[in-house]
DNA sequence: ACGGTTCGTGACATCGATTACCCACCGTCG
DNA sequence: CGACGGTGGGTAATCGATGTCACGAACCGT
């Protein structure tokens, strides 16, 4: 077994220089002669030398290690965008350090207050709070993901949730449906009040009015989104469609739908789910591939740390419709 | 907004004492005179000072972080897992990185070298190689997770795969069947191969042999065990019954069966997967908790961190058989 | 031949904390 | 009364790397 541990100075002593000059081979400083490179790289490779990431991050200011906050690390959504960006770290060499917020703007700035004391080279967040003002001055790269920064200009990567909320809203009016019920989260997540907005609008451009017994835009989670699908379909007046708008609710609603048979009731879901082409029928989705999120998030980040200097920009992530069956049954 | 760097020294010169003593304030030091403590502690509170977390691990050898090695971030599972150590880890004031190997055994070494060497407290992790010697002089403590250290005495929580197996397919054959195919990772995995042996071993017991054809024991991922459970039903004689061994083979099979309106075989599955309650029939799996299993992997080590030097333990995870019809389907 | 560059190099300070070691009290015991 | 032991606290070394700056040698132009 090597040795536990092997400092510049050892490698400076193998190859008979000072530590200043192993530390310029390193950092592949050009004023060294040839002959002493070499002379060092034969020694660190000799003593499988490998520099101390905390050392060097002291000194330079700034960690070879990159931050993701989401909502929850544990929501399959996330935790594939966190995939993403981990695989792309990992291919530059960078470590990942991730903190879920679940939800609370407090945490959200306990943790990133935390990852900028900690130096990393940048965070990739899906934000909780609604107000960034507090990052105006970190020193680090920020992306935001999903979720747009209010009060700071930073890049950021989104979906683009009215148009997606129309089209899918489009989609089921063109299949003959008039009474489409909504199911949504609190609308105070921007989110959430763009893609209630897509919906109103895309049904008020067809001439329809909406109900608001059929709009339930208070879904938390999957056992309230459930009960409320439930409630709905034993309405006087039941939706002959729902469309979902997010990936909790659409967890709630599908199961339900199928439990109670009623497999009749269309159903247009935004954001892709695991088993929603196994259902019968298979759920139509308005898909937004945390994939690619995960991979533009990244792309951006890695960007800026190479030293662009453009000005913040915000991207869309492709959204496109699945046809799959349950977005288009009739009424 | 409050100065960018506060340091220790200016806690200390606001506090009228050395470095050395606002440091022993720091650290609960008990030599500290009761006056001069609380001289201390109100220049932090005024100054809102937090230590540097780099200048400290590296001075004190140890960090704050603990590391998650999983096969990959992205899966539910793992995510699940990993969700609730960053929470265990949140709530002691410990930060989280993770890392995916990709179940290549190469990259387990690799992530864990350069996790000891930023010196992280601990390691929870899910082993891809099937040597751990090479971690036999580790300085931070370790906890594996779902499949066994080789060569190396550590705390680990694990599944029964065995008596796992061992329920799924004794449910089955209580339920009349007779041809039980299995559809499984590859072997090599010792998690596989307990599940494989448990199969095998449940159904010899029973007086049951198995027709080589029924064992598909060699499906990488979703498509190809999907592949794997058409090419099944297609045989002359096709099984009646399918034990899925895990989760992504599970997530294969089940929307084939769906797909090819073959729901009359029964099927259960080892791990619960999303959805798998909404199907149609429901799918009846052997459930071990993901939220259980980083619990008590969390628990184990934080354990550990705080100074227990008792022998390396086993846990076992719960199981239990969750019926939801598909699994008790009769031939 | 001499002052001015450029090049390669090393001594030393530095990042921000912890810690080894030493000192100055104060009270007490022999 | 002087040595001793326990407190409270300071000085400087240390963790392992990088940045500053200065220095000697070679090189160049006039």
């Amino acid at each position: 077994m090597t040795a536990r541990k092997v400092r510049l100075a050892d490698v400076a002593a193998a190859a008979g220089t000072s530590t200043k000059t192993a530390s310029r081979v390193l950092n592949g400083d050009t004023r060294v002669a040839e002959e002493t490179r070499t002379r060092v790289e034969a020694a660190i490779a000799e003593l499988d030398y490998r520099p101390d990431p905390l050392a060097r991050s002291l000194r330079k200011g700034t960690d070879e290690t990159i931050g993701v906050v989401v909502d929850s690390i544990a929501d399959p959504f996330f935790a594939t965008v966190t995939g993403e960006i981990e695989k792309a770290a990992f291919a530059r060499g960078m470590t990942v350090t991730v903190a879920s917020t679940g939800r609370s703007a407090d945490r959200e700035r306990l943790l990133l207050d935390g990852m900028t004391r900690r130096r990393v080279a940048g965070v990739i967040v899906v934000p909780a709070s609604t107000d960034h003002e507090y990052l105006r001055g970190v020193s680090c790269s920020l992306v935001f993901v999903d979720r747009e920064a209010v009060g700071l200009d930073v890049d950021s990567v989104l979906v683009d949730d009215y148009l997606g909320a129309r089209m899918a809203v489009r989609h089921l009016i063109e299949q003959g449906h008039r009474r489409i019920a909504l199911l949504s989260d609190a609308p105070v997540l921007q989110t959430t009040a763009r893609r209630l907005a897509g919906y109103r609008a895309e049904l008020a451009e067809a001439g329809i009015s909406v109900p608001e017994e059929l709009v339930q835009a208070n879904c938390p989670d999957i056992p309230d989104a459930a009960a409320r699908t439930a409630e709905l379909l034993r309405m006087a007046e039941p939706p002959t469609a729902i469309f979902s708008s997010n990936i909790r609710c659409s967890m709630g609603v599908a199961p339900v739908l199928h439990s109670l048979s009623r497999t009749d009731v269309a159903l247009v879901c935004f954001g892709d789910f695991f088993m929603a082409d196994a259902l019968q029928p298979a759920v139509t989705v308005i898909d937004h591939r945390p994939e690619v999120i995960g991979q533009l998030a990244a792309d951006r980040l890695f960007h800026r740390l190479s030293g662009a200097s453009e000005p913040a920009t915000r991207i869309e992530a492709p959204l496109h419709l699945v046809r799959r069956g349950s977005g288009e049954l009739r009424p």
